[in-house]
DNA sequence: AGCACGCCGACT
DNA sequence: GTCGGCGTGCTC
């Protein structure tokens, strides 16, 4: 009798016992494998984890595996590694974890035909590489002195210094070496860019990209692909870092800072630390580049105390001739009385742009016309009914949005409670001030650049061509705009409204800020043309501020981490949020309430629970929702905790309607 | 998670 | 008299 041990999309902690049919005999060449089997009423993929003699489970009741999947090479080794890492550490069931991480079309039971032409992705011209600064030479040669086994890199390098450069060498050297590459970058915006420069580089390399946008059938021809060896580079989004490559032999994680590396539903990991597993235990180096890199990544790769367990690289020139980094300027606002909360200072520099026919950028965090509508009379502010969170007004299509739960309706032509028909938007967002701008500068041409004004891809890239063919003077726009694109004439950019994340009450709210301003300011004057930024603020003292002034991340860097060690936060500290949500907060509460009851204190002594809190957008979508935090100074103690904790989670009684999970390494609060 | 089975309220 | 609400329990 022989046993096949099968991991099933089930969120259960365990595996189902099979019979392997007769005439197939199955070895370890087999583990791996994916299997049709019966459960329950109907049939499900599964992947063939482990063979055995014999089963725990009563003889009489296993049933037989209906058919042995021989269209898909076994799954590697080092692919069960890590989605056992995974499964392990972010407390999330095995199976579950390898069969998410698969291709939809590979885990259905009648898998869409795959197409046989293979489309080959129409090549840009190939051109020299570009010579190397001395900076980008020692880090090279850094990387190389190091050899071929695990050493993770922080490669610290400012915007426009060549941080991909150094990147592609390194890429070189292990494709030559007969080696796969796998290259993360943070998103689906950036990917095309970056997907033509390495094809365009390594024309031969068979480049495949992975990313939730491709359609389900070329998802699974680029996996495939990747597993089979015949792609050589992995270019993907978070959800590649678990792409099996069985000649995988580097790993780059380019901005590595961006939380969208962080899964946000389902297993909530962290794709940049899952990758940092990988390459130990694969035994292969790891690169991971930012300018402005996460607090975690710079203290491991600058804490004197411990041995560093990266090796840092820093990039401190700009590699392109003449290019100097932009002009930062602080604007007290509290001098003078904005229009439409723009300065004059800003005013007038966007006014010298127009007329040397160059452009701006002004940067707002926030879309929409204003964060809200109010009556001038009673009071009223526009609510969302399902949400704890305000109706925000999107006055070019007259609409009042929730951008919690998507809920929308009309404009109200009076004011609902009272009947006063003067209500007023109160607030600015990205829309508004592209109606001032407008209005101020008529001749101007103005883009505005959003999730509302890019909602697809292809407005999205039709926005930035126009952007790069200089048909606008001036950008109006939110964070997307921030992140990668280098426009030739860009020089000046304002940023509003950045204060609110001086005083957040999420603590990691200035580490984003200093990234964000960096990045935005980043976009200023990268060819011939210098570039300048002007940060309008009501407090221009403010050490963060002076920090981006000087495009001084370590200063920054150092000066939070020791506010983090003060308060006992991390990277000084390890946590894990429990997360309740009901129709009712009591029930949230309760669940959590049970769940801080057990153990004892006293059990765990190095792990300390907090109080259940509601969250800070309480309701949302109707549901009301709660938190908990675990922490620990020991992320081991914490591992053992959670290990146990989650086996009484599940036990606890709740109500059906009421969800929860756990997250490890939150970033959100 | 699905999907069964199972026992109490308003409809053809 | 039935359709269907979601509580409970199981899946090799």
């Amino acid at each position: 009798m022989q046993i096949a041990r099968v991991a099933l999309d089930v969120p259960l902690h365990r595996f189902f016992d099979y019979l392997v049919p007769e005439g197939e005999v199955l070895g370890t060449a087999e583990i791996g494998l994916r299997v049709r089997v019966p459960f329950g009423q109907k049939s499900r993929i599964g992947i063939i984890a482990d063979l055995a003699q014999s089963s725990d489970f009563p003889v009489a009741q296993i049933k037989q595996i209906e058919a042995v999947l021989r269209d898909l090479p076994a799954l590697p080794a080092d692919w069960f590694r890590l989605c056992e890492f995974c499964a392990a550490y972010y407390q999330a069931p095995l199976g579950e974890v390898m069969l998410s991480t698969l291709p939809a079309g590979l885990r259905r039971i009648d898998p869409p035909k795959a197409r046989t032409s293979h489309r080959l992705p129409k090549l840009p011209p190939l051109h020299e590489p570009p010579p190397l600064t001395a900076e980008q030479q020692t880090a090279l040669a850094t990387i190389a002195a190091n050899g071929r086994g695990f050493t993770a890199y922080l490669l610290h390098g400012v915007t426009g210094s060549g941080k991909t450069e150094v990147y592609l060498r390194r890429v070189e050297q292990a494709l030559a070496a007969g080696q796969q590459v796998l290259l993360l970058v943070p998103e689906i915006n950036l990917t095309p860019q970056l997907e033509a420069r390495v094809a365009a580089r390594f024309p031969s390399a068979g480049l495949v990209s992975l990313h939730s946008e491709l359609t389900d059938a070329a998802r699974t021809r680029n996996w495939r692909a990747a597993l089979d060896g015949s792609a050589r580079i992995v270019l993907g989004t978070r959800l590649a870092v678990f792409t099996p490559m069985p000649d995988l032999g580097l790993i780059v994680v380019d901005e590595e800072h961006d939380s969208s590396f962080k899964q946000q539903d389902g297993m909530r990991y962290s794709a940049r630390d899952v990758a940092v597993f990988r390459a130990r235990e694969r035994g292969v180096p790891i690169v991971l580049g930012s300018a402005t890199p996460s607090l975690e990544s710079w203290a491991n790769a600058t804490d004197s105390r411990t041995p560093a367990r990266y090796t840092l690289l820093t990039l401190y020139e700009r590699a392109v001739k003449n290019a100097r980094l932009p002009v930062v300027q602080r604007i007290d606002t509290r001098l003078e009385k904005l229009q439409d909360g723009l300065s004059g200072a800003l005013l007038l520099a966007i006014e010298k742009r127009l007329v040397r026919g160059e452009q701006s950028l002004v940067f707002l965090n926030r879309r929409g016309y204003a964060p809200v509508l109010t009556c001038t009379c009673c009071g009223w502010i526009s609510h969302c009914h399902r949400c704890a969170a305000n109706l925000v007004l999107h006055l070019a299509d007259g609409r009042l949005r929730c951008h919690h739960c998507g809920y929308e309706c009309r404009v109200p032509k009076a004011c609902p409670t009272c009947g006063n028909q003067d209500i007023q938007p109160f607030g600015r967002g990205t829309q508004r001030l592209e109606v001032a701008l407008s209005e101020r500068f008529p001749q101007a041409r103005i883009l505005r650049v959003d999730r509302d004004s890019a909602k697809s891809r292809k407005q999205w890239e039709t926005l930035v061509e126009q952007i790069y063919a200089g048909e606008a003077d001036i950008l109006v726009g939110t964070q997307m705009l921030a992140k990668g694109h280098d426009f030739p004439k860009l020089t000046l950019v304002g940023t509003l409204g950045a204060d609110a994340a001086l005083f957040a009450a999420d603590w990691r709210a200035p580490e984003r800020l200093f990234a964000q301003l960096m990045q935005v300011a980043g976009r200023a004057g990268r060819a011939e043309l210098a570039g300048e930024v002007l940060i309008q603020t009501q407090f221009p003292d403010h050490p963060l501020y002076a920090s981006v002034v000087r495009h001084d991340y370590p200063a920054f860097a150092n000066e939070q981490l020791r506010e983090r060690e003060q308060a006992g936060f991390p990277p000084y500290a390890y946590q894990a949020m429990l997360r309740a949500e009901a129709p009712q907060m009591a029930d949230s509460l309760a669940y959590l309430a049970a769940a801080r009851s057990w153990p004892q204190a006293a059990e765990h002594g190095d792990v300390m629970l907090y109080d259940p809190v509601p969250m800070r957008l309480a309701r949302r979508a109707n549901l009301e929702r709660a938190q908990l935090l675990a922490e620990s100074s020991s992320r081991r103690a914490l591992q053992n905790f959670l290990g146990e904790w989650r086996k009484r989670l599940e036990a606890i009684k709740a109500p059906a309607r009421l969800r929860w999970h756990l997250e490890v390494d939150p970033l959100e609060f």
